[in-house]
DNA sequence: CTGTTAGCGCCTTCAT
DNA sequence: ATGAAGGCGCTAACAG
């Protein structure tokens, strides 16, 4: 294959042990006479270490493994923004894996992958993990940590919004709005953010004395159609003025939905969405939202896999804040 | 650390190198009754291979990298998607890495990264690649292919829409809805997409008989910013009627600024855009657009890679098509 | 400051 | 069908 340390050293006449120094920069192991003879001859040959046996032997990585959900909203490129900048600052290069959506068998083969290479660390962004896979995740002996996604017990830890708050304040914002009928619209019941978001908006609602009516929650997964399915419910079938939006792209759909049946925004219909993408800003009428703090997520999670090797971490919200601009 | 083959072979009182045929699926080189003693003790004690010291020793991977630039659109996702579902049916573990925008040290980063792990293969999508990497690239003696960006010269292969008629048929598009005074926006001049397809809007404009004036040509770098700025440029300082947007998101900055100032699209003015995400659906008014067959290049990219392990790749077009919409 | 030695975990001839 | 032995490229004591 390619160049090896050997190399060097015959072409530096010296030992394979020092190039090894020169190269690690293990400072005052070497003479600087020695470390210039051989960088040059180094980077003469074209040298490139090879990683596997660097790890193989040091039994260390720096490789920090991001596994991911086929990316629904925009939300999961600011968490790995996030992720980049912070990862860089420790010095740790990081590798992505997509592990499809609510997909066991992509689970497990990503988390085999990042596992088999004993990555240093591993962060599973927006990942809905199968209970199946529990196991393997925990045996591997490798700190890991969620983002974006929580748990109610207290299954594994992770950073992520306070979601039964983000029901609650997105709720309330619509209620201190004026709106006493409001919708809950396209969040998945089976998801734990979606029960969290529910709870929230149902004490909201119990908070200002109001009792919601069963359609008023209208069921999805989050995602364009969604929003375009629970508003043409909506309007068919309820009296509704306002509603919450599972995520921005639902959002979206409900304020074209609603748009084709000729509703004015906001004056006939209120929308608040979840997550405050760059989608809320570019949408016409713009579009309010309770927006979370992505980028912070990603940062947060670098930083708790670096600050310790082993043991669980401490599960932690990150900021949310409404966001209003014209649906409301 | 771990546990190894080992201690499985001690488990399973065998030899590791039996271990090793084993749980390598060797066939045919051991008796079923000791294959299923073995499986069961590595099962028992919960053994994860160590990629490191198997790629160490058989000097090959089975991970294919790609390298993305910070996303600007969602075509990414689209390529992305393509590579991964074509990876997965070859049994190759992709493995994705950031190396943000124009940023030569985060390339040569993540290029070293997949090179020191001598990855089977490199895709490198969306990337400009500076030119003080090149050499890094071609001599690390992996197989490689750009994606969705080509070059002019035969710098390096590639798979890509033809730039060129991208422009032309954009163009074309708006001229045969009869336009005669048509822009070209948000576009950056700087880099090989951009230069190319300018050259088609051109030449279309030119098979006319139309001579475009200096200020219908509005740079940029395909970002929504840029569209909301070439917009306010030619509502002040021409008599466009219609113009090509250079991404989905410049075209959408068009259409807000053009909304802004109250002109009515397609009636007043008319905005075609490039690429084709979902974007351009989930708009009002919905986009039309050229559209890339991102999918596809993804695709035809992993099936590219994994066809020849030498050698340089024969470069290629996908196909575009012109996906009329609401906003021409 | 530098060379020698002994593995890291696994695969792979070569024997048996 | 299985075991023994050597080595992939590198680092980390241990000597000097």
């Amino acid at each position: 294959m390619g160049i090896t340390i050997k190399d060097i050293a015959k072409l530096a006449g010296v030992s394979p042990a020092t190039v090894s120094r020169v190269l690690a920069n293990q400072s005052d192991f070497y003479s600087e006479k020695t470390a210039k003879k051989v960088r040059q001859a180094a980077k003469k040959l074209g040298y490139q270490k090879n990683t596997n046996a660097v790890e193989l032997v040091t039994q260390k990585s720096h490789v920090l493994a991001v596994i991911i959900s086929t990316i629904q909203t925009n939300a999961a490129d600011q968490i790995i923004n996030g992720i980049q900048e912070t990862a860089i600052k420790k010095n740790l290069d990081v590798i992505i894996l997509y592990a499809g959506e609510k997909n066991a068998d992509l689970q497990k083969r990503a988390l085999e992958t990042v596992i088999e290479r004993s990555v240093m660390g591993i962060l599973l962004v927006a990942i809905d993990l199968d209970p199946q896979n529990d196991q393997l995740l925990k045996s591997a002996n490798i700190p890991f940590l969620f983002l974006s996604i929580g748990f109610l017990k207290n299954r594994f830890p992770f950073i992520s919004s306070d979601d039964f708050q983000v029901g609650y304040q997105a709720t309330d914002f619509l209620l201190r709005k004026g709106h006493t009928k409001i919708g809950f619209a396209a969040a998945d019941p089976e998801t734990v953010i979606g029960q969290l978001r529910l709870a929230g908006y149902w004490k909201a609602l119990s908070d200002h004395h109001i009792t919601p009516q069963l359609n008023w929650v209208y069921d999805g997964e989050f995602t364009y159609d969604d929003g375009l399915a629970a508003m043409a419910h909506y309007t068919k079938k309820t009296a509704l003025t306002a509603a919450v939006a599972s995520s921005d792209l639902a959002a979206i759909g409900m304020l074209n939905q609603a748009q084709s049946q000729g509703l004015r925004i906001p004056e006939d219909f209120a929308v608040i969405s979840i997550d405050g993408t760059f989608l809320c800003s570019i949408m016409r009428p713009q579009i309010t939202s309770v927006t979370q703090s992505f980028h912070e997520m990603g940062v947060k999670g670098v930083e708790t896999i670096v600050s310790q090797t082993r043991g669980q971490f401490q599960s932690r919200h990150t900021p949310i804040k409404i966001t209003e601009r014209q649906s409301t």
